[in-house]
DNA sequence: AAAGATGCGTGACGAAAGTCACGCTCCTGT
DNA sequence: ACAGGAGCGTGACTTTCGTCACGCATCTTT
């Protein structure tokens, strides 16, 4: 089960990892299962983990005063989950964060965060995910800002065909910042 | 002149620089002026240098197809400039980051990262940086996808009052990812 | 198997925002 | 000092998008 997150590590940082740095992960970063539906995180609460899914598919959203649902993050295999905010700084979350389909997860405990930054390989990560982060929250930004609801849409399917294909498209339609009805029309106007 | 740098390091790394750490940063970090209008970095350039602001403002923006322009950042004293991606990956910048007003800089060349970053009060001040300017990022994103203009408006406003002070309100609208007409009623519209 | 929930398309309508046009004021550079 | 440009408000019109409503198919639960 920790193998796929030492292949990852290992792609991401561009190191390899000893036989007792991997066995220092494995003894931090604790298996955990969750059923569609459940949650990561809930609003209000410190986001005590960092979670790497190993299996399976999440939602990350924040939910307005009108009872809104605003997706920030549809994530699968491979993706980390976390509100950064209330995980860094402990401070209480805005987001709820929730397994949509079922899920197996790695958790990285905040008080072992340190633990885990003392691995080369785990800092180079850490340091160039928060990088990658940062810039594809920007690009997403730079998108939301300049085009149009089709064309928002046209992108998304060009980088993330995976997770077309795993969540229904108002979920899709709400990370876009558009009404399901707009994605609908929108997508049948365009060429499919 | 890089006193303020000093300053802003320790405010943000909680840590207080030695001698020698600073005349490493004062060494490293060379000073630079830019006239209004003139630019930090350009569309295509690869961006070779972090600035930090000890005086003036900047703005950073892309430029669309028809040729519309979509400010990203609006930066004024002790602010960073930089386009990450294109100075962390050494890849072609799709921003322009122009000087607003006349600037005093210092630059923190590509090169010298490494040898900035093996000062621990400014590993942490990165580090915190990157974080910080993601959750920003993420909240921007989240206003931008959930609330009306005004409202965005209203929380820009409370957010950074000196902004708003220091640049002509069609950019204030563009970062706002509207349009300055649209800007200009909503306001009138408002208490004030 | 039946009943409810969920997902998704689509029409009708209205609200919000963009676009175009005009005019006024205040800088700024020569 | 004067001309040109920038900043900003505002009206008229158009486009985009959200909202409400309905219908249908599929999935889930009992």
């Amino acid at each position: 089960m920790h193998e796929q997150l030492f292949d990852y590590i290992n792609r991401y940082s561009k190191q390899t990892l000893s036989e007792q740095e991997m066995s220092i992960i494995t003894s931090v970063m604790e298996p955990k299962r969750l059923r569609k539906k459940q949650y990561f995180l809930e609003e209000g609460e410190i986001c005590a983990n960092t979670g790497f899914i190993v299996k399976g598919a999440t939602r990350q959203y924040s939910l307005d005063e009108e009872g809104n649902e605003h997706i920030m993050q549809l994530a699968i295999e491979n993706w980390w989950i976390v509100d950064r905010n209330s995980f860094m700084n402990q401070v209480p979350s805005a987001y709820f964060i929730e397994a949509w389909e079922d899920c197996e997860l790695l958790l990285l405990p905040r008080a072992k965060l340190d633990t885990l930054l003392s691995i080369p390989a785990i800092n180079t990560m850490f340091w160039q995910m928060s990088e990658n982060n940062h810039i594809a929250a920007q690009k997403r930004l730079d998108d939301t800002i300049s085009l149009s609801a089709i064309k928002r849409y046209e992108n998304f399917q060009r980088l993330y065909p995976q997770i077309i294909q795993r969540f229904p498209s108002h979920q899709i339609a709400s990370y876009l910042g558009v009404s399901r009805e707009t994605l609908s029309r929108a997508r049948s106007r365009s060429v499919r």
